[in-house]
DNA sequence: TTGAAAGCGCTAACAA
DNA sequence: TTGTTAGCGCTTTCAA
């Protein structure tokens, strides 16, 4: 395995040379950054990262840790962020978080054993207000994706708001005016501005509120059947049921299927988030898309340019089966 | 930051005999070491793991690429790895890898840069006979998992053929005599052994196999779709359809509710792989379980310790209401 | 069983 | 614009 040493004499020149061309640093005459091209050709070197960061306090490495939401979500961020590192010259370490009492241990030690130059967090850790506090303490640059709350780090988050409200709009013109709606524990930052979407929607309609109308749900799937049961098990049900994520949605589906209502005649369903499942629903599931990949990739550019990709904000409708009828 | 020179001075030793206490080395009278362990609490030192690298040639990193397989496969092989490095003081660097002429590149700058103690590889790449060879040549210690070819490295994988042989039987027990199979294309090596239970499932119940109820798909839904569809269209259309995974026998159901056929009334249909959507799908999907996590797991530990866990190729039929009446 | 010295491969700071 | 020198924080070798 050459190293710098090796391709220095190969070129005639000095090591700082050769790091100074490999760095990309200016002050270098073209005549000899092509020497030394040439010799990094020749020889097949490769630049050690471990000496790289000891040498240079930056360890080229951006650390990603992350609970469980669904995987699609986890590895369509990973592998936005990942190739943005990889164009960088960085790697991404992505740990499994368990959510108990050593959560904070674990991180520590991440942070200091690695030394990452930057960390991506994800839902629901990037809404942890004593994690993001404990790395605040570690002055690791931070950027949080889809966090609702104000905390340390940047953030990177599509308009929960006014998506609701469009999603809402939609089921209106579809002819719904009573409208279910299935959110999740009022703690969870994406609630807020998922129910205040909801609201302007109904309000911009002139339709009313109703709370019975509104059900909570903890994201997974059997807490949205629930949830639609109830709402279903109503003296005057609504007509359509808008879940704040696609597995409440297809909890929700499930329950409509048992009891053989047809779908979207007898009850309209909507979610959130264009998981696969989504898709492979019978009917199809209504959803809004976010562009995950996009939003991992933005995320590591923000790390390591600090600029915010605005096509990582962009949403999009996805209207399907279970909302319009004879769409495939 | 304290450095082990602090620690050192803080217990009275040299670096080295740090050192020695921190590798769990041998030779070290248990009172230097609790004086050791003491100073290192009391000035909360984490060694530097950049700096541990270069001195020691060792990476405590094991590299994960990855293509496409779905989604829950990647993290669950991920979480369970992640946690057994982190158990042995390791890091897991996760890299997305474009099947494209750049593949080889890629791997082979993600080896010399981080110089990865060890490497796990999941299909599609684990049978690349290419990148495997390519590999092999820094000598970088290799599992693969589910791999069906015999390549460099150790190999972990559940026994695909008697579990296809299982759900045959199962199939047959539900009172199926023709019984469609899709399989992915013959090059895939889990095709030759899931393809090779099917047969035998068929032979143990005295059933001679038939050539058109046999169709190729591509793993994907919109392949198994149109593989039910030529299934369905015979003139003596089969009773059961297993699918070599799950997305493909998600497809086959799309087109069942398309055609408003009942399921398993009129068409049983089963999958492989036990994902999120199966569980989802309506009705839910008859389906194999692998221990992905422990998969993950058990890879990592036998690049750690050199043992394989028993318990990762167990696996399990799960029998669910698509072939099953009345399951819930 | 412990310690001293040398160096892993690179970059920072400075000098030329 | 280029080169020299001195480390980064740890482990290895070898000596005590």
């Amino acid at each position: 395995m050459p190293t710098i040493l090796d391709v220095a004499q190969h070129a005639g020149v000095s090591m700082k040379t050769v790091s100074r061309v490999l760095n990309q640093e200016a002050h270098v005459r073209p005549q000899l950054r092509e020497k030394v091209m040439a010799a990094v050709q020749a020889l097949g070197y490769r630049p050690n990262l471990a000496a790289r960061q000891l040498a240079g306090q930056k360890s080229f490495i951006i650390a990603y840790p992350f609970n469980n939401p669904s995987a699609a979500y986890i590895t369509d961020v990973l592998m936005g962020a990942a190739r943005t590192c990889r164009d960088h010259g960085y790697h991404l370490v992505s740990e499994p978080v368990e959510l108990d009492d050593q959560m904070l241990q674990t991180i520590e030690r991440l942070i200091q054993t690695l030394r990452p130059d930057g960390m991506i967090l994800i839902p629901p850790l990037c809404d942890m207000a004593s994690l993001v506090e404990h790395i605040s303490r570690f002055k690791v640059p931070l950027v949080r994706i889809a966090g609702g709350l104000d905390l340390y780090g940047k953030s990177i988050a599509i308009d929960d708001r006014s998506i609701s409200r469009d999603m809402v709009a939609h089921l209106v013109e579809q002819g719904h005016r009573r409208i279910g709606f299935i959110l999740p524990h009022p703690d969870h930052a994406l609630a807020q501005s998922r129910y205040r979407g909801y609201l302007d929607g109904l309000e911009e309609a002139g339709i009313a509120p109703e709370a019975s109308l509104i059900r909570p749900g903890r994201f997974d799937v059997e807490s949205g059947a629930q949830a639609a049961r109830t709402l279903l098990d109503l003296p005057h049900p609504p007509t359509a049921i808008f879940a704040a994520n696609d597995d409440m949605a297809l909890g929700a589906l499930q329950v409509a299927h048992a009891r053989h209502l047809s779908i979207p005649g007898d009850i309209a369903i909507a979610g959130f988030d264009d998981s696969p499942a989504s898709r492979l629903a019978y009917p199809a599931l209504t959803t809004v898309r976010q562009p995950t990949e996009l939003l991992g990739a933005a995320a590591a550019a923000m790390l390591l340019d600090g600029e915010l990709d605005p096509r990582a904000i962009e949403h999009k409708l996805l209207l399907r089966a279970s909302t319009v009828p004879d769409t495939d």
